[in-house]
RNA sequence: GGGCGGUUAGCUCAGCCGGUAGAGCGCCUGCUUUACACGCAGGAUGUCGGCGGUUCGAACCCGUCACCGCCCA
């Protein structure tokens, strides 16, 4: 017998333990069943489990065990990411407490100790996931720093320099001045900020007294301002341009140009330009050939390239100092406020500087190409699909995209480099030494490049990394391209686009068949969750109380597409409660010996309760299909609540209760088998969504050798039974007229009274009688007259009775010393009203003479037809009414 | 400035091909109906953001405006 209440805490484990020990989770390549593929993109091996990684992995996990049950041999590829940068502070962070810094220890040390804390705490994530019911190929999981994964980063760098694709270069950078290394631009964040305008007077060399005022937000760059640009057609400044002014605090005499970059509508239309710590000033500089003056060093500190008295200075004391000087110099023109974006890095929180280096470039135009036509021809597709827009707007904006980090953890660049400086770009140590000897003629020591590789250049080769190329693994030539990936808009870029230029170039295929975008989670105002402003909502914490399936189920149910996720608790509670309705319904199959029947056909149950029931099945189990393959979660987890609670707990079980306390024992048997099918199929209906709960119930409700979990998905054609879908609607019609009429004229639920019908159709009369037990007990009547005896209607009506029309027939419920007569009149006129009021709107159409002209036949005869029907219920109401206040 | 999304019941949101506006929560009323009060039954609530257009017919299509949110510059 089952618990009066379901406790997940108790079953979850043991589940999750059974699952994953008898290698349900695994896919296998010797199978003859059609691959079906997600990869999982690697969370950091520093994380934990927040409510967006809920989201994709509830939403990830519902796809994988719906598809396994329909029939693939499902492959959900688990495994992390190094995430370079942040793995790397969270080890300086604990050697910081220690009093050590990782200089201290040297690289070799260092990375060991990364090593040390990845065994340690770098199971974090991927123990939380299994806590989310989440059913990856466990034996199957990789690490971005996995020798197998690290042979291909290594083969795709030397493959892509070998083209000509990898490159280096010197050029910009957002330098992060804290950490010391280049990042990328889109770990960079533009944050809007209350700065200043300052207005500085350069003097015009030769000219006395003659001034070009420029206007910048950053005062401390001048000292390596190489020239002064104005608008070709801005005429304040055409007579200045070609001549030179002197630059002050340096000295240095530089030229004033002509250049489309400076807006004569932005501050004084004269722009100072400083190539080497701007990206604007770079190309400006680039067209009018103009020296690159760096002025910082690593620290974003003044270097020696400055006068002496700001050297070694930090960026923002030079400014103060600068601007004092200038004052000084009544070369201060004036200041603005001026609210402006200033680039923070998103790790360290300090401002980004643009700054000159050398740095390794992958040729991402280029690779961008086919990526851009992939999308453009179909071959990829995005869910929901605007958001190929993003995906274009950035693939074809794209630029060379820097992948060297000067940190420590990661994979090392394979390049060495000769004592003249000379190249070698191999996989291996000792190719490079050969080639170093091939091309000196003699042996030479080779130093490594120090740089690593931008973490995204690694996971860029996921979805065939992790199935073992470079090797032709079987698995490899099975399970790419994958068939879908899930993920959130805010990696499109970081990742997507990679991983799509990436697979095309190597595998010579899309990675992806398809592109699922889902929501972000927020709170329940629709305000971003951040630990700073408390709003955090944590899944386990929310999983502890409600159980994993209520969350599960909450997030699928809310995943909306093209719209993010406002989460309430209360909305969990919610799916909690529908959990426990599950259960308390399966506990009354239970107890009403409701056990599965081999070899049950629903297909031949002759009770129309049952051949109804099992065709609502049906249609859900196709509903839920269809939405899933449309990646519509949201219709998918509400088709299968509908019918649980809205079809299976509400009407059917309730239509059981009579069958089973009756007398009909065929019928009984029937009723008892149907029911338990109709609870096996609800529970593999929902097992994608909610796992636990539903394995559970599996195990209990029968003598089971297999798991839920591997079972097929039901596929049910043929079921629906529209005659027995009619008579059963009429019946919950009628069961619904008689309790609203009960409820509003206040009869008492315990009072059993009889009602008596007129003017049912033969037909009709029929299906009374059949289901009378049913509708008795559900409307709770004493008695139901089908065809009732007019002088006894009469009878009725003089000691006070209420009226209701179903279809052509009218239901009398007799009422005496109950009934308010007024309050039954005031009733019977309202709905008189209401039925007018749709009769009017069908009037309304067929006033306009082209509704009936120009409007689709079947549409105009269903109006008529439902015009019809709204006039008879009008007429029986109105003499109703009529024998109400002749009574 | 460019792009995308949103605006439907008190709240959160569905509403696929244009043809009778829906759900959950909340609210109100009643109920120890032997599965379930994490429940049952019943009920109220809408200028589908504004304006214009297309159409026999618009929550839905088109245009425009307003407001909110996000992304990019």
């Amino acid at each position: 017998m089952l618990d009066k209440t379901y406790r997940p805490s108790e079953v979850e484990p043991k589940h999750y333990e059974q699952w994953e020990k008898s290698g349900a989770f695994a896919a296998r390549t010797d199978s003859n069943r059609s691959p079906y593929t997600i990869m999982m993109p690697p969370p950091n091996v520093t994380g934990s489990l927040h409510m967006g990684h809920a989201l994709t992995f509830t939403l990830q996990d519902v796809l994988v065990r719906y598809h396994r049950m329909a029939g693939r041999d499902a492959l959900w590829q688990p495994g992390t990411d190094h995430a370079g940068i942040a793995t790397q502070m969270v080890v300086e962070r604990q050697l910081e407490a220690q009093g050590v810094t990782r200089h201290d220890l040297g690289r070799d040390k260092f990375i060991e100790r990364v090593w040390d804390w990845k065994a340690e705490s770098g199971g974090t994530i991927t123990r939380q996931l299994r806590r989310l019911g989440a059913s990856p190929d466990w034996a199957k999981e990789r690490f971005t720093m996995d020798e197998g994964l690290s042979d291909a980063v290594r083969k795709v760098f030397v493959t892509l320099y070998k083209q000509g694709l990898i490159y280096r270069d010197k050029r910009l950078v957002n330098w992060d001045p804290k950490l010391h290394t280049a990042i990328s631009d889109l770990e960079v964040e533009q944050r809007e900020v209350k700065g200043h305008m300052w207005h500085f007077k350069y003097p015009v060399e030769g000219e006395e007294g003659v001034f070009i005022t420029v206007a910048t937000t950053r005062p401390e760059t001048m000292l390596g301002d190489s020239a002064v640009a104005v608008h070709p057609e801005d005429e304040r400044y055409a007579a200045l341009v070609g001549k030179m002014v002197r630059l002050p605090i340096v000295g240095r005499l530089i030229p004033i140009v002509a250049d489309e970059y400076s807006d004569p509508t932005k501050g004084t239309g004269a722009v100072k330009i400083t190539p080497a710590h701007d990206f604007n000033d770079f190309e400006v500089g680039k067209r009018h050939d103009l020296p690159q003056i760096n002025i910082f060093d690593r620290d974003a500190k003044l270097n020696d390239a400055v006068p002496e008295d700001y050297r070694g200075m930090d960026r923002y004391d030079a400014r103060k100092k600068i601007i004092a000087a200038m004052e000084e110099l009544e070369l201060l023109d004036k200041v603005e406020p001026n609210p402006h974006t200033v680039p923070y890095g998103d790790r360290s929180g300090v401002v980004i500087e643009p700054w000159l280096t050398d740095q390794w470039y992958v040729d991402a135009p280029t690779l961008a190409k086919p990526a851009l036509e992939a999308v453009e021809t179909g071959k990829t597709k995005f869910h929901p699909k605007h958001w190929e827009n993003t995906y274009y707007e950035w693939m074809r904006n794209i630029q060379p995209w820097c992948v060297s980090r000067q940190i420590w953890w990661g994979h090392q660049v394979p390049a060495w480099y000769g004592p003249d400086g000379h190249v070698f770009v191999e996989e291996q140590e000792a190719e490079a030494l050969a080639a170093a000897a091939a091309h000196y003629g003699k042996a030479v020591e080779l130093t490594r490049d120090t740089d690593v590789l931008d973490t995204w250049f690694s996971s860029a080769l996921w979805p065939f990394s992790t199935l073992g190329w470079p090797q032709e693994t079987p698995e490899l030539k099975r399970y790419y391209p994958t068939d879908v990936l899930v993920t959130g808009f805010d990696i499109i870029f970081f990742w997507v686009a990679r991983m799509m230029m990436m697979g095309l170039h190597f595998m010579g295929d899309v990675p992806f068949k398809d592109i699922y975008i889902h929501a972000l989670v927020r709170d329940e105002k629709g305000q971003k969750m951040s630990k700073s402003k408390g709003n955090v909502i944590d899944p386990l914490v929310l999983m502890d109380k409600f159980g994993c399936d209520a969350v599960r189920f909450t997030l699928a149910a809310l995943a909306a597409q093209g719209r993010d996720i406002k989460l309430a608790e209360n909305r969990v509670e919610g799916y909690r409660n529908f959990a426990t309705k599950l259960w308390n319904a399966a506990r009354f199959c239970q107890m009403n010996e409701c056990a599965p029947v081999d070899g049950f056909a629903p297909d031949a149950v002759k009770e129309i309760v049952n051949r109804w029931v099992v065709g609502k099945v049906a249609e859900t189990a196709d509903k839920v299909a269809q939405a899933l393959a449309g990646y519509r979660y949201d219709a998918a987890a509400n088709a299968a609540y509908q019918f649980v609670w809205g079809t299976f707990c509400d009407w059917y079980l309730e239509f059981a209760k009579p069958i089973f306390g009756g007398t009909d024992e065929a019928a009984k048997a029937e009723t008892r088998a149907t029911a338990a099918w109709v609870l096996d199929s609800i529970l593999h209906i929902l097992h994608p969504f909610m796992p636990f709960i539903t394995e559970e119930l599996w195990s209990q409700m029968g003598n089971r050798d297999t798991q839920l979990m591997l079972r097929p998905w039901p596929v049910l054609p043929g079921l629906h039974d529209g005659a027995a879908e009619e008579e059963m609607d009429w019946v919950v019609r009628m069961i619904s007229t008689i309790r609203a009429v009960r409820s509003e004229m206040n009869v008492p639920p315990s009072a059993q009274v009889e009602l008596l019908a007129t003017g049912l159709t033969a037909a009709k009369g029929e299906w009374a009688k059949t289901h009378a037990d049913l509708i008795n007990r559900l409307a709770r009547l004493a008695v139901l007259e089908t065809a009732a005896d007019p002088q006894r209607v009469a009878q009725a009506f003089s000691h006070g009775a209420a009226q209701m029309v179903v279809d052509e027939a009218t239901l009398v419920l007799p009422l005496a010393g109950i009934i308010d007569v007024d309050k039954e009149r005031a009733r019977l006129e309202k709905e008189i009203v209401r039925v007018e009021s749709e009769v009017a709107k069908v009037d309304k159409k067929f006033a306009n003479p082209d509704f009936v002209a120009r409007a689709a036949p079947e549409v105009v005869e269903e109006n008529r037809e439902r015009r019809d029907e709204w006039m008879a219920a009008k007429t029986k109401l109105q003499e109703a009414l009529q024998r109400l206040s002749g009574a």
